[in-house]
RNA sequence: GGAGGGGUGGCAGAGUGGUUGAAUGCACCGGUCUUGAAAACCGGCAAGGGUUAGCGCCCUUCGUGGGUUCAAAUCCCACCCCCUCCGCCA
């Protein structure tokens, strides 16, 4: 959410600031409302100091044994005066909060301008596409050589857009989870967390998913209702929700491995092949909670500690700075880490790094205590995959693959796939 | 699921209808003292919002939402969460 002070004393620069991003911001509608918030909510605090005032002599006049009817009646017409203005209050309260929660965050300066994912600017590239003495194949053909991906079982199971694993597949897939978190942990300094996988309305509103994005996320009924991550982004982030954390414990840097689920509603005929967009998958995710001088340098970081990831698997990657109108509602700049596919000859998203300053803090209510100040004062958030396991499995299988079908091991996958070199095509 | 207890400021913890936004302690920030530090003593110290050039003034907030009342942290109702015991269970 926007600082609403920001919105009150600088309309014009945030109204063309999100015009950047492809965001109409109806600047007249809203100046007019908060020009009648600010007289009735005056007028709504003169009454209640009046009614504090009154009231206080009431009790006063009453020790004093005084006759206190004239004052009960004059009470009484406040109390009405009060009730319709606070209602009106109310409702120019509840129309302002409700436009200010369909706003995006103000794009970073240095973003560049730009309307979809072909504005996206390249920052840099790591590693060759490899060269193949033959017709390389996609992780489907791949994953049904090995006798490892079942998309049809998935499809009895669940219908479109799961996949069953199974066998060395399966166990690779776990072994990527595990290598990304110990690699995290161990060489990054991230906190491993274990968090719940159904959270409730809040924490969802916390990070931005709701109330704008309800259809792209799993829901459950119930009292009270809750959803399925998304992201665990979600949890992780919502853990310092209504927290004031102590300078000292900054940054806290998080990670957690988890299973994510997403709706896809308007990714109809987008991607049905194979395993990259699925309504499961799951996820390694680093979330950075910090202070607002040190967070460009921490969403640079974990940009880094993610491409570690792809380094450590040999796999080629670009990280491409996102145009404004790609970025995403809650981000203020978002590094995209796109890895080389020899199946699709193409480079696709693997990783999202997004800086999210003190959108989502102000949402959370999540502060720090700045001690130059003493006073608490917003956190910024960042996040990123590291990586996106499903994914990285494609790309394993897809940069690794031999002629005869056979999947070569990234070496430090190895330890956790009890020595195994190469998987090998299933000979039934 | 059953029985009981409890949710108050950064933390701990008083407070059962009217100068209580809230005692006290800890933490924190100033000052005195000291060669320096500690201790001791003195003072300050909640958050959010509105308004103001500023000093300031005002409003809201004692788990959440309703209600009673001129007036609610205090009374009533519903809900949520935590703790203890019992049951059940991975």
């Amino acid at each position: 959410m926007l600082d609403p002070q920001l919105l009150r004393n600088d309309l014009e620069r945030v109204t063309s600031a999100l015009a950047r991003r492809g965001y109409h911001l109806d600047m007249e509608s809203y100046a007019a409302l908060e020009a009648r918030r600010k007289s009735i909510q005056v007028r709504t605090e003169e009454l209640q100091n009046l009614r504090n005032v009154r009231s206080k002599s009431i009790g006063q006049a009453k020790a004093r044994g005084e006759d206190i009817e004239p004052l009960l009646a004059e009470v009484a017409q406040i109390g009405e005066d009060l009730k319709q203005a606070r209602q009106e209050l109310d409702g120019i309260r509840a129309e302002l909060e409700h436009m200010r929660l369909d706003m995006p965050n103000l794009p970073a300066e240095d973003l560049p301008d730009g309307a979809d994912e072909d504005d996206n600017r390249e920052v840099r590239r790591w590693g060759e596409p490899g060269q193949f003495d033959f017709e390389p194949r996609d992780h489907v053909e791949l994953g049904s050589l090995l006798g490892g991906i079942d998309f049809d079982a998935a499809a009895r199971l669940a219908g479109s857009r799961f996949a069953v694993l199974g066998g060395g597949v399966a166990r690779l897939h776990r072994a990527l989870a595990q290598f990304m978190l110990d690699l995290h942990t161990r060489e990054h300094g991230y906190r491993e967390m274990y968090v719940p996988y159904l959270v409730l309305e809040s924490a969802m509103r916390g990070t931005g998913q709701l109330p704008k994005f309800g259809e792209d996320a799993f829901a459950f009924d119930g009292d009270p209702e809750r959803y399925l991550i998304p992201t665990a982004e979600v949890p992780l982030t919502n853990l310092v929700a209504d927290q004031i954390v102590e300078a000292d414990r900054l940054p806290l840097k998080l990670v957690a491995h988890t299973p994510c689920f997403r709706r896809e509603a308007g990714a109809y005929g987008k991607d049905t092949r194979g395993m990259i967009r699925q309504h499961q998958f799951d996820k390694v995710e680093m979330v950075q909670i910090t202070t607002p001088a040190d967070s460009q340098a921490c969403h640079e970081a974990l940009t880094g500690h993610a491409e570690a990831v792809l380094r450590a698997l040999e796999l080629p990657y670009r990280v491409m700075l996102l145009c404004t109108g790609d970025t995403g509602f809650s981000a203020a700049r978002t590094y995209d880490l796109e890895v080389w596919l020899p199946g699709q000859q193409a480079y696709r998203e693997i990783s999202s790094c997004s800086t999210f300053t003190d959108f989502q803090a102000r949402r959370m209510q999540a502060r720090w205590r700045n001690p130059d100040t003493g006073k608490p004062e917003l956190v910024h958030t960042i996040n990123g995959s590291g990586l996106a396991v499903g994914r990285t499995l494609v790309a394993v299988l897809e940069n690794g693959q031999q002629r005869d079908g056979s999947v070569r091991v990234p070496e430090v996958l190895r330890p956790w796939m009890g020595g195994l070199e190469t998987l090998q095509p299933e000979s039934t």
